[in-house]
DNA sequence: CAAGAGATCATCT
DNA sequence: GATGATCTCTTGA
């Protein structure tokens, strides 16, 4: 008589890879209190369709921008040009230009008439990495997307953004269903002008994610 | 490796 | 005219 076993290799060798869903977030993702979408936005991916080739992120670190109140956020300073993405409809991409280099992407949050966004500060590399690499002008995957600036960069996003519906098809996140990351909350960075508010642990990150801009 | 300077321009005073 | 939700490079220990 034959007699099969199972030990710990052959269940391995038998193993498929999980298939996990991909779904786009909704608009109503977006419309929850900024700091909860800033803490869920942290294990999503940020797609980017373009001419030359689709990136794809793993978010890994993000800050909440809250409101009217708050000093460290543009909208505090009043509704103006530059700010009135923000007091627009939820789910829309707030991107602006500062210190004469960079561009900062957001995402705008919260309700109508309410200036509040999250931050996108540093995702993972996840697809599209030779085009990251070119367009940073470096090979070292640890320096392409670990802060504002580069993640810009290198998933060239400018100004022509500004205003771009993150549920449409150019700039969207994904939830890849895995499963949920240790959170770290932090201060945010830069902003030490604005008094209280700078202490508001409103940065959120993969604690020991090598893909942060800082821990 | 920590600290500092320089780069450079849109935005608001 | 000043400043900023940054990055990179240089300097010096």
């Amino acid at each position: 008589m034959t007699c099969f076993t199972l030990n710990q290799n052959s269940v391995q060798h038998t193993t498929f890879p999980t298939i996990r869903n991909r779904l786009k977030l909704p608009r109503s993702f977006y419309e929850q209190p900024t700091v909860e979408v800033a803490r869920q936005l942290v294990g999503k991916y940020l797609v980017r369709k373009h001419p030359d080739g689709t990136t794809v992120g793993k978010i890994v670190e993000t800050e909440a921008y809250v409101g009217p109140e708050d000093r460290a956020c543009h909208a505090s300073r009043g509704r103006t040009p530059r700010t009135e993405v923000m007091f627009g409809v939820p789910g829309h991409a707030y991107v602006y230009f500062i210190y004469g280099f960079h561009h900062m992407l957001n995402i705008v949050c919260e309700r109508k008439d309410f200036p509040a966004a999250v931050l996108i500060r540093a995702v993972e590399p996840k697809e599209g990495i030779p085009l990251m690499q070119a367009r940073r002008r470096t090979e070292n995957l640890y320096n392409l997307a670990n802060g504002p600036g580069k993640l810009c960069e290198a998933f060239a996003i400018d100004r022509s953004l500004n205003g771009a519906d993150i549920c449409g098809d150019v700039l969207y996140l994904e939830d890849h269903d895995e499963p949920i990351e240790k959170i770290a909350t932090r201060p945010r960075i830069g902003v030490d002008y604005a008094g209280k508010w700078k202490h508001k642990p409103w940065r959120f990150l993969i604690r020991g994610n090598k893909f942060v801009s800082r821990e």
